[in-house]
DNA sequence: CAGATTTGACCTAT
DNA sequence: ATAGGTCAAATCTG
């Protein structure tokens, strides 16, 4: 049993290492994804050595490690190798907006989500609506030909709209990139599409409006208002309202994992240009590819340019990207209850189940 | 051509 | 009355 243990410890020295090399290796994907890919097996093993063999409480390693932790604890520390690479890497963050959203629906993904938000950096928001500040410059414009169309349209119509305020309310701050493109909001790992966008009483930013792109069609309630904070350019506010549907919902058809892989790695953002858009699945550093489906990896990710505010132009994708949730990735790796057989598997879903999300979208 | 973004108008909560 | 949220036509892009 020491055996698995050690294997363990070997595990969190990789991330470890990982975590230390982070800055050199950003530029690297190839590097990364070696090392994520030696991670992931390692991880593996274990769970599949636990499976077989579950960890003796009273083995010598395993009390060993408990000792130690508790003397963390006792210093103030309570957090393993891994843990402390999680939160201080930022992973947790995205992981736990993840984890946060699917709990509404479900509770299977990840089993225990532990902590509240703040425990893992993330800066959670009251529910209140936002301090008001005098009023701001607003521009108005001139109403162009295409105003009479509008009224006619929306006249006739009976729709509802209710604005949801009793809905449940998530904010964080994230930081955007100081480098290259600030205006991309931070990735989350879900693919958004923007509906609106507001200028902002008070506020020097605009204040974009995202819902879900599977709204249609797994009526995904999820929506997300991106804004800048007026005192730290550098800093997003984000809210989020609704849970995603689209991807655990046992009534949806069968979907492919959530979009998109969320590695906000905030840390990183904050000095690494990253190009991807509010859909891109990953930043443009970590171009998982891990020798599997190839051509994927080549996807275009351009930056979009827009003056106003976070847009999302240029992320225009034909259909969802299909990259490796590094959330999925931790939860592989730390969620042994998974029914998938294989953990691989669910990290790099097969070619039949991307096929298979293309058909879906067929119908 | 499909799907995303833009943007002025409309609707609703306060 | 007004600010904020949403709609939807036009436009853009791959």
């Amino acid at each position: 049993m020491d055996d698995t243990i050690n294997s363990i410890l070997r595990g969190c020295r990789l991330a470890r290492d990982l975590e230390h090399n982070l800055p050199n290796l950003a530029n690297q994907p190839n590097l990364l994804a070696v090392s994520c890919e030696q991670i992931i097996q390692v991880f593996s093993v274990i769970r599949e050595r636990l499976r077989h063999n579950p960890l003796d409480a009273g083995s010598g390693r395993y009390r060993e490690m408990q000792e130690m932790r508790r003397s963390e604890v006792q210093a103030g520390s309570g957090s393993s190798n891994l843990e402390e690479w999680l939160k201080s890497s930022g992973y947790a963050q995205s992981i736990l907006q993840q984890t946060q959203c699917w709990a509404g629906t479900s509770g299977a993904r990840t089993g225990n989500t532990e902590g509240p938000m703040e425990a893992m950096g993330a800066v959670a928001m009251g529910e209140g609506p936002f301090v008001r500040l005098g009023g701001g410059g607003e521009e108005m414009q001139a109403p162009d030909v295409s105003s009479d169309r509008r009224r006619s349209a929306s006249s006739s119509s009976e729709r509802t709209r209710r604005r949801n305020s009793d809905a449940e309310k998530r904010t964080i701050r994230v930081p955007a990139p100081r480098m290259g493109n600030t205006e991309i909001p931070p990735e989350d790992g879900y693919t958004w599409r923007k509906y609106g966008q507001k200028e902002i009483l008070g506020s020097k930013f605009p204040r974009g409006y995202y819902r879900c792109t599977h709204q249609k069609l797994y009526h995904c309630p999820a929506k997300k208002q991106v804004q800048r904070l007026d005192n730290d350019p550098f800093t997003f506010e984000v809210m989020y309202r609704g849970d995603h549907t689209c991807h655990m919902s046992s009534t949806a058809p069968s979907i492919p994992p959530p979009p998109p892989a969320s590695l906000d790695m905030a840390p990183i953002a904050a000095t690494q240009p990253i190009s991807a858009s509010v859909s891109a699945p990953l930043p443009r550093w970590l171009p998982v590819d891990f020798g599997m489906g190839g051509a994927s990896g080549s996807r275009n990710m351009a930056v979009g340019g827009s003056e106003a505010g976070p847009s999302t132009s240029g992320s225009r994708r034909g259909k969802e990207a299909e990259y490796p949730l590094v959330a999925d990735l931790a939860d592989a790796m730390f969620n042994s209850g998974s029914s998938s057989t294989n953990s691989m598997d669910f990290i790099f879903p097969s070619s039949t189940e991307d096929k298979r999300e293309e058909d879906d979208k067929k119908d």
